[in-house]
DNA sequence: GGCTAAGGACGGACCTTCACACCATTTCCT
DNA sequence: AGGAAATGGTGTGAAGGTCCGTCCTTAGCC
């Protein structure tokens, strides 16, 4: 008992950890691949959707054209982006997008962390949300809603729909750095769910609990859209956790 | 009326914002000098404390040497850093740390964000904590806010328990991410709000809070832990409101 | 005195990013 | 028909960040 430990009290370990953990910079040609290819990925710029002319999107991204332009021609080797010249040319989202590729090992390896991560946005999201949300962003809602009704038996719209509704709860709460925070979470999340079934009833269930969540919104019942949207991320943890290999 | 509108069905302006927003890369050096100096300045590496040699830190944060040592030399620059050579020497946080310096503009006027931000992750955080914390995590937490219970006076003090209170209960979700997540918004919070007075009082409340979240916690009632987390955040959000210029 | 572990300093190779100018293609307008 | 305009496509060189390797300096330990 009495050997010579440090008197540091409670060593907290974990979070030193956290402090050394490897610094990844990202370059502004990985950034904007990874951004433009999450948009398109998620529906947020649907097939046939022009981009803004390269002159004015490099404006806007704060990047240099030739920067702009590495991303671009990385997204059409991949498919996803389809470039016309001419006077009434541009960038255009290609109509139809190539298949999704399987997730990588890398973000395979951090299933949990990724649902951990969505657990504690999306429910942040809902509770904020109900505070703020105005009748007309609740009835947008509630008509995508209605939308993913009609779309069970076809999971890739279903899936875009409901992407929708998820940035579209993040707008409710009218903070930029939520919706960012939103739209990367659900890329990361259609990377892992969009190679496995989805059953109708599942896709009904979890449709159910959209509804739900709306309920609550109308009646800025935080309370109610925290618990609902607990349940829902974890309905999709479990199923995850069940179909992939646990911990690879 | 019969204008001719695009029928776009509802067009979403404003996550394409999102999709378009500047990309700003950090570079290594700039995301290692924030890391550690927010570690710093947070308490998480209290004063006096050796960091690891040189050799072995850059490649735990899988950056070069001299990109680490540029690093290393702007925190010595500013104070919060001391080295010292030799066999036995390294690199320490230097005891006193320099004053802090007063919130940038950037960080003002992004004020709301923040608490946003905070509101979803903390609220996230209480709810996933109160659903996995082991009896001896909370009993941590418990010490925490005791210890807190004889800082009310001394705010300085009572800011770095609360921050390990917060990255504590981060700590208990497992999750690395949320860890990070939470010493970063912490360490925003920090800058906002270590320039504004804080009454005995005011301390008080907020740490009673923290015991009623401690009680959630060891009750495994996550709709508790987010209703308390909501009003703690709720209260620091306020404060500002009422102190910091609206909108400056 | 010598060994060792630490910080301190330098220089060149490599890659990314940037700014700028110019080319090629298509459409619209006169 | 012909030019203006708007778009993507191409090239070049400078600037800056990062990495790697090498060496120097300092201070404690045997």
């Amino acid at each position: 008992m009495s050997t010579d430990a440090p008197p540091a009290p409670a060593a907290p370990a974990i979070s030193e950890d956290a402090v050394f953990a490897p610094v990844r910079s990202q370059t502004a040609f990985e950034e904007t691949v990874e951004r433009l290819g999450t948009a398109i990925k998620l529906g947020l710029l649907p097939p046939g959707t022009r981009l803004p002319a390269e002159r004015e999107l490099c404006r806007k991204l704060g990047i240099a054209r030739s920067t702009l332009r590495q991303a671009l021609l990385a997204l059409g080797q991949t498919g996803h982006l389809q470039a016309t010249r001419g006077r009434r040319g541009g960038t255009f989202v290609a109509d139809p997008q190539p298949p999704g590729d399987i997730p990588s090992e890398e973000l395979l390896a951090q299933w949990p962390e990724v649902c951990d991560s969505r657990m504690a946005l999306e429910v942040g999201v809902a509770v904020l949300a109900a505070q703020r949300a105005e009748p007309a962003a609740v009835d947008a809602l509630a008509a995508l809603v209605e939308e993913m009704d009609q779309q069970l038996l076809d999971y890739p719209s279903y899936r875009h729909t409901d992407v929708r509704f998820h940035v579209g709860l993040a707008e409710c709460t009218g903070s930029s750095r939520l919706i960012a925070a939103m739209t990367v979470i659900q890329g990361e999340m259609t990377d892992l769910i969009s190679h496995i079934s989805h059953p109708e009833e599942v896709l009904r269930a979890s449709n159910d609990q959209h509804r739900r969540l709306v309920r609550a919104l109308r009646g800025h019942d935080s309370a109610k859209a925290a618990r609902v949207m607990s349940e829902q991320v974890e309905a999709t943890t479990h199923i995850l956790g069940g179909l992939l290999p646990s911990q690879g």
